[in-house]
RNA sequence: GGGCGCAUAGCUCAGCCGGUUAGAGUGCUGCCCUCACAUGGCAGAGGUCGAAGGUUCGAGUCCUUCUGUGCCCACCA
């Protein structure tokens, strides 16, 4: 035991643990109707990610639970895997193709797949590997990607089975474009972000009234181009005249009508809005009402098109400079203003998205919507922090369909062919297989769609498909069955852990499609988590540079530290800046430090934790009633604070008790007492039971004392929780160590005042009035003694003399040091002077408050007892510190 | 434009149901390298709990308004 380092050496030990815990499968949870289960599935990160401070933080979480509920003994799973993440996927693989001077169209379909497997198969584990190294106890056999082969006949499955229902459906309809990525993108995927642009009022002349026109407001001036009216509001006075009137449209000279509708509001812009039914969303509102042309003047990579006659070929921001140069030449450019909005932009490029008219797949929403509502208002799922559930709900009661086609090659190949054979329109077969040929024509001339499912649209059946559904019950096979216990054994899961940007993408989505498609809530806690950001308060991303990255952090600091210095920060959004994770880092130190003060000391033959509890409880001496009672009361507010999310204050509850109470007093009181069986073997107890119980925040550390205890040939992982022990738990044992430690701490502070050399001896007399507090001094002499460097104590019904004493008071506890000649007898005046008018204001507010009618009726009963008896204790101090003052002459 | 947070020691934050003298970490000051740990020990200084009202016997804690700050949502072109 010798070899013990004085520094915990994470470097060398976590990855030996890393991969134990994965060899041995320890993490591994099947269907065992003999225990309960407890599951949780990995918001699975993109294939194309790397760990940074986010996903620490989220996965440290996950683990705390997990580990915990493994402690208290069910049978847990927690749910790896990794996201295919369709447009980040293809981006990246896109960029390996630049760099050849290619594009995806250049090399086809089909090399490109290829080219995206094969950069999976290669990088696409590496967020794994660095979720390990974080000490993630997942079921890593598990470990799902949302496009294996049983994972995709789900998509498919969900996808005919709403079909069938009636809630997909296509459409040509106004959507986000992104076009950089010339994809589609949800309403979600379109980021919308403040901007400084500008409001350009444009005079568009009527046709049968020279010289008179309308001023219209836009901010994208180049959509004058697919203008096919001017809309006012029905009852705006100011252009009753004109409704029905022909406008003729600038430049491009079309003829368009003037109609009324009442989405125009009067009092925005000058009141009439120019309609541009293919590049806005209400223009595309009002002109199926009205019957517009719908006149798309773009193509998929935004650069104008045909429609827009001399300004073909350019972009739509060149496009825009030109209209503006052109509308000024023809003298139509009434003003421009300046107008902040907010702009989309497409969440994966960050390219500005488009307004764009395309035919695409939707979910119908509000039928899937309506249970997942009455499941959270039911309280079936319950959102933690609870303010998140209004968000939630908001968004649910307003939402819209959902488009899920995306004109990209990676991922879920949407399960429709078109029939050449057969009218557009009735022409669409949906299926999970191939089919042969048409059911309507036997045409076998037929076409699969060519866009993918937004990848959410997989990630949404996480919880179950990731457990074998849909295969359930559909065979017999041995195989299968397993399958099917796996899933109606861990299905619903118990607790979500996400960051609340997820709520709207993922949360809502599962539990919509798990109501849907098992009948049942995929989890009844959704936990939101705070976002990390730097010390400025800004988001962490490597674009700014300020990201600090948690594998630097683990290979500085290691695993636990960056654990639980993330864990203690997350009562709220994180400021995280390097040195916050010292915390962890030293506290880590301070656990093994322990762990080897008690391990040089206590020979392993000698390691009996049971033996103390032999021994009569009144026969042990405070300090050891104490720190069992201070044990005793943490564990069981620790459990608590697990049970209800409160991470931060499990880890404070943990700091407190090992670092302040179990190493600063009892092991400090007690390193002389080794050779005594009983301490011993309460030393040795508390330090096995607390790495039990710091063991779901640091894994590491604790997993590594454990071994060097032996005790058990079984990882700390798997060893049961600590029991309660409601008989240890001691309130007189506590306030009677705390008058010690307080009257300590004071006469400490005297010798510190005074100068008084560490290793000097003094004496010291201490006084009280109380019979019961004499004797808990006098049992506790010797504790006095070595805490303080006594030579001789002397308790006694009063204080000697002052010659030349320095004197104080604790509770109705009084002492007097005698320093002789170097008190300085006015600063020692002065310091008592100061004492008592503090007690004296203490006693003053208090005496009013007891004089007080209303105080005595009105306020609870054991109030008032206490505050009786404080202000007796108080007075008591006070005559004490009188009788002090007095005594300095 | 709506909605939601936050404001407590120099800094970062705890403070659950309103009830003793408001806590911790870090930083700062002083003393200690005492044979588990200087990533440590002991002791200390430092707060009119953002502002103003209100409810209450009693408010950091509940209510209202305001100020500052952050986030989310939204089809005012």
């Amino acid at each position: 035991m010798n070899e013990l380092p004085p520094r915990f050496i994470f470097n060398d030990i976590e990855p030996n643990w890393c991969s134990l815990w994965e060899n041995t499968n320890i993490f591994h949870g099947s269907a065992n109707p003999a225990k309960k289960p407890y599951s949780i599935v990995i918001p699975p990160p993109n294939v194309t990610g790397i760990l940074h401070m986010g996903h620490a933080l989220n996965n440290t979480l996950q683990d705390i639970i997990i580990r915990y509920k493994r402690m208290q003994g069910h049978e847990t799973c927690w749910m790896p895997g990794t996201d295919h993440a369709g447009i980040a996927t293809q981006n990246v693989v896109e960029r390996q193709l630049a760099q050849e001077g290619k594009t995806r169209y250049d090399i086809g379909r089909e090399e490109m797949l290829a080219r995206l497997w094969k950069w999976k198969e290669e990088y696409g584990g590496t967020i794994i590997n660095q979720l390990k190294k974080l000490g993630s106890s997942c079921d890593w056999a598990r470990t799902r990607f949302t496009m294996d082969d049983d994972y995709s006949d789900a998509v498919k499955e969900v996808f005919v089975r709403l079909y069938e229902k009636g809630l997909i459906y296509r459409g040509r309809y106004i959507i986000n474009w992104c076009p950089r990525c010339q994809t589609a993108l949800s309403d979600e995927e379109a980021e919308h972000r403040e901007q400084q642009g500008a409001l350009y009022y444009i005079r568009y002349p009527l046709k049968n009234d020279a010289g008179q026109y309308v001023i219209v407001a836009t901010t994208r001036p180049e959509t004058m181009l697919g203008d096919t009216a001017v809309a006012v509001h029905p009852e705006d006075p100011r252009y009753q005249h004109l409704i029905g009137q022909t406008i003729t449209l600038p430049i491009i000279k079309r003829d368009i009508p003037v109609v009324a509708d009442a989405f125009v509001d009067p009092a925005f812009g000058t009141g009439a809005v120019k309609v541009t039914p293919a590049h806005d969303p209400n223009d595309f509102e009002i002109g199926t009402r009205h019957k517009l042309a719908f006149v798309n003047i773009m193509h998929a990579d935004a650069v104008l098109n045909e429609a827009a006659g001399d300004f073909s070929g350019l972009d739509r921001f060149e496009a825009r400079e030109a209209i503006i140069e052109t509308l000024k030449e023809l003298k139509l450019l009434e003003k421009v203003e300046p107008h902040t909005h907010a702009v989309g932009h497409c969440y994966r490029c960050h390219t500005v998205v488009e307004p764009y008219l395309s035919q695409q797949w939707f979910v119908k929403m509000k039928p899937l919507a309506e249970p997942a509502v009455q499941a959270v208002r039911e309280g079936k799922i319950k959102f933690t922090p609870e303010r998140w559930t209004k968000v939630y709900l908001n968004w649910m009661e307003n939402i819209r369909d959902w488009c899920i086609s995306r004109q990209i090659w990676w991922g879920h190949r949407i399960p429709v062919w078109y029939c050449q054979d057969c009218e557009e329109g009735q022409n669409i077969i949906v299926s999970k297989t191939t089919p042969a040929s048409c059911p309507r024509c036997q045409s076998s001339r037929l076409i699969q769609d060519e866009d993918v499912l937004d990848t959410w649209f997989s990630s949404w059946l996480w919880p179950f498909a990731t457990f074998g559904w849909p295969r359930q019950g559909e065979t017999t096979d041995d195989q299968i069955n397993e399958v099917n216990n796996d899933l109606s054994f861990f299905y619903p899961t118990k607790a979500l852990f996400t960051a609340s940007e997820i709520i709207f993408f993922w949360v809502a989505r599962m539990i919509m499609a798990g109501l849907e498609f098992m009948g049942e809530i995929p989890f009844s806690d959704v936990y939101i988590h705070g976002t990390v950001r730097d010390a400025q308060g800004r988001k962490m991303s490597k674009s700014l540079g300020n990201a600090i990255d948690p594998l630097e952090i683990i290979k500085e600091y290691g695993a636990d530290a960056l654990r639980f210095s993330l864990i203690i920060n997350s009562g709220q959004d994180l400021y995280i800046s390097k040195e916050k994770f010292e915390i962890g880092r030293n506290f880590a130190n301070k656990i093994w430090n322990a762990c080897r003060l008690v391990l040089l000391n206590i020979p392993p033959e000698k390691r009996d934790p049971e033996f103390f509890q032999t021994l009569e409880k009144e026969q042990m001496d405070l300090p050891s009633r104490w720190i069992l009672s201070r044990f005793y009361t943490t564990l069981s507010h620790v459990s608590q604070a697990i049970e209800t999310y409160r991470f931060s204050e499990a880890e404070n509850l943990i700091y407190e008790f090992f670092w302040k109470n179990y190493c600063d007093w009892y092991l400090e009181i007690n390193k002389a007492n080794f050779n005594n069986a009983g301490i011993s073997s309460i030393i040795f107890f508390i330090l096995e039971q607390s790495i039990h119980l710091i063991h779901p925040f640091m894994p590491f550390v604790t997993e590594e004392i454990w071994d060097q205890i032996k005790r058990n040939p079984k990882p700390l992982s798997v060893q049961a929780w600590p029991g309660h022990g409601p008989q240890w738990e001691d309130q007189k044992a506590e306030d009677d160590m705390q008058l010690l430690i307080d009257l300590i701490t004071d006469i400490r502070n005297v010798r510190a005042q005074w100068r008084i050399k560490p290793q000097q001896e003094i004496d010291c007399f201490l006084s009280s009035q109380d019979e019961t507090q004499t004797a808990l001094l006098q049992d506790n002499a010797s504790l006095l003694k070595t805490s303080l460097k006594i030579r001789n104590l002397q308790i006694a019904e009063s204080l000697p003399k002052n010659e030349g004493n320095s004197t104080g008071v604790v509770k109705n506890v009084t002492f007097a040091i005698p320093l002789g000649n170097i008190i300085d007898v006015h600063e020692e005046q002065l310091r008592l002077q100061k004492q008592h008018a503090e007690i004296e204001k203490l006693i003053l507010n208090l005496t009013k408050r007891l004089q007080n009618d209303s105080f005595i009726q009105k306020a609870p009963a054991d109030v008032v007892e206490k505050e009786k008896n404080r202000l007796q204790e108080l007075e008591n101090k006070q005559q004490d510190i009188k009788k002090l003052l007095a005594s300095l002459g």
